[in-house]
DNA sequence: TCAAAAGTGTTAAGTTTACACCCATGA
DNA sequence: TCATGGGTGTAAACTTAACACTTTTGA
């Protein structure tokens, strides 16, 4: 229960509503959730919930994430609070967009069902109702900011990873195509991608080498840049 | 009232906190009130207020930036909502944050009585409670950030500004010294900088030509970069 | 043997940085 | 006449962009 000092403030309902990105077949996707009560019955929607008292807003974001999607290891941060007084027309509630950037691999498509989910590509997005538009802009001009400068989108690729991988990857969140040698000129001048030795055959027959991405090596040097 | 859907969902008590910035003999300031409750009474806040019933966040920061500042032609963005549970010590409140950028030369002093208001400059900060020194760190980085690709600085000069003035409020911000030749080159390729002709004898015996920015004409470029 | 993806360097264009002197004027 | 801030251009360093062929190997 809120302190008696601010009795006569009002009080209103909060939520949080998750854009969680996955990545797969050289597409950026985005996960939504078919609501299940009217208005807009059926709809697709990100993932939301309501902020609890004995949670922040950050573990209320991330108890979602997880409740959904049973993966723990994600990137999670904050777009901003959305307000308007009529945004939902099922009461006054105010909601915290975030972002999230998941391995797809790790996720087991049973979830799909039981809570009803969909994955979407981020380039041909549904109708979307309420403010959620603005979110999903928000949110795709934030990752799209983002990883020239930090290396979060690596979140959306396994540990083991080759080249071609992190630049159609790249390639699908900036929505453009990208030299082949000037990108990975740029990728291996950082040090934090180390050659495993590997080499993955799956996509060709000649194989590519796989790289992993050096965080602890990261946090020392903090300079990232693509 | 919220609405029956959500009743049985928890709420709280949802609060704007603003960074509002001046600009002053050459040094970016930030305007303070001083706290009249325990705890911490006294001491150093960031205007604040409590979000109502009938206005959306945007409208709350707006209401407590033109109430306390009685200037109306600002720049207002949020940055994020801060809700950790133990934030406020007297009750749950989910605070979210905003910075402004206004033109002290509008702002009436009799106001720093009036709210119990004080002009601090940002380079040197008083002891912040809560978590507003974060929203700080914060509100600094993203007008670092933005200056160099949005013409927003200038909200904190008046209309009329010469070349050495946007110079040291840029050095200001971004507190470091910028070369004098390079940064009126890049000023002045951009066609938006337009010299009225007026000199500003004020400050130097010679005079400083006077310049203003064409927000219309920039409105269709919309290409800006220092 | 050929299709398919992997891998690899150089050059030109553009951007950023560094840097020093003359100008106009009021005191 | 001099002290003060106003105003101006160029060259070197660096970064970015454009571009095409060889390699490997499984089918």
């Amino acid at each position: 229960m809120t302190h008696k000092y601010y009795a006569d403030e009002p009080s209103f309902h909060v939520a949080v509503d998750c854009i969680i990105f996955g990545f797969e077949d050289g597409n950026l996707q985005v996960l939504f959730q078919h609501r299940n009560i009217e208005p807009f019955n059926g709809e697709l929607t990100p993932m939301g919930g309501f902020v609890q008292e004995d949670e922040t807003l950050d573990e209320a974001a991330y108890r979602v994430l997880t409740e959904r999607t049973g993966i723990k290891d994600l990137f999670l941060e904050q777009l901003e609070a959305f307000g308007d007084i009529n945004r939902d027309p099922g009461g006054r509630v105010i909601s915290v967009a975030y972002y999230a950037l998941l391995d797809k691999a790790h996720y087991d498509n049973k979830l799909l069902e039981k809570f009803n989910c969909k994955w979407v590509d981020a380039n041909n997005l549904p109708t979307l109702y309420f403010d959620h538009m603005k979110m999903m802009k928000k949110a795709i001009n934030r990752l799209q900011d983002k990883i020239s400068y930090t290396p979060i989108a690596l979140k959306l690729l396994p540990e083991e990873f080759t080249m071609s991988q992190i630049q159609k990857l790249y390639e699908a969140i900036l929505d453009e195509k990208l030299d082949k040698r000037n990108f990975r000129k740029k990728v291996c001048e950082m040090p934090y991608f180390v050659k495993t030795g590997k080499i993955d055959k799956s996509c060709s027959k000649r194989g590519a080498a796989i790289y992993v991405f050096d965080y602890n090596m990261y946090q020392e040097h903090r300079d990232f840049h693509l």
